[in-house]
DNA sequence: TGAATATATGAACAATCATTCATATATAAT
DNA sequence: ATTATATATGAATGATTGTTCATATATTCA
């Protein structure tokens, strides 16, 4: 797979050892990274700000975006599998909300980062 | 954009307009959604992984992960332009690290989420 | 200067993805 | 039962993306 060798193959032998070591499986990999991608959208990210402390229908998310019922179902479905939002049916209604803090949590943790690298101002994050 | 009426309008009217006052403008939802689409493939977390207390050149990346030197380098580009990996030159070489305390604890907090909500164990998943 | 090494990048291609459209399911109301 | 409402889903399509291949740039060494 590698297209050809370097020094840094004996240079670096224990930093790359080290990596090698501490690397998880492959499959830890793709569940982590998939959770991420999860949360790499556009249309996802406002969902979920939609849901911040609030519980709301897919008519209502619809309407909050001005996009399409099927649309917002379908994001729905992918959020719902990774478990991102629970949902609670009432009657024709389905609701739904964010299912634990750690959605939120990493929302402002990312929205940190790209205060300080980006310099943009907290106010117009917030 | 929205196919048809429903009642939700009227009977969570509130609710909507809460959404709809507190949802950032569209472009910090595109920074914020970008950013995690970075996070959001395996390559890059591999990468990121390979990088935790560690410093090490795109040759050793490669070696890591058992990829060719053109595809690290294109994928560190992308995580260069994220700002979530910091360079730093000497000579012919350059040498990779992470750019701050958050993206590992971006990583962590998934990570958690992972294990609380699929019932992954934290053995397999360290 | 010229050859070798380390990294970067543009173009191409296959794979993945988000939305739309049509349709299906489930519940409520008449 | 029939109709209306709320949500879900399969197929299709245009757009985006990750890797490969070829090539370019930058630095070191002879």
């Amino acid at each position: 797979m590698v297209d050809y060798d370097c020094q840094c193959e004996e240079l670096h032998e224990n930093k790359i050892q080290k990596a090698i070591i501490s690397m998880p499986e492959d499959n830890i990999i793709k569940y982590i990274s998939a959770f991420f991608k999860i949360m790499g959208d556009p249309t996802r990210i406002k969902i979920i700000n939609a849901l911040f402390d609030n519980e709301l229908c897919v008519c209502d998310i619809a309407e909050v975006m001005n996009m399409t019922h099927s649309a917002i179902s379908h994001q729905l479905r992918l959020l719902r599998e990774a478990d991102l939002v629970k949902y609670r049916k009432e009657g024709k209604v389905v609701y739904y909300s964010l299912n634990d803090e750690h959605v939120e949590q990493l929302y402002e943790l990312a929205k940190i980062h790209i205060i300080e690298k980006r310099g943009l101002n907290a106010k117009i994050l917030s």
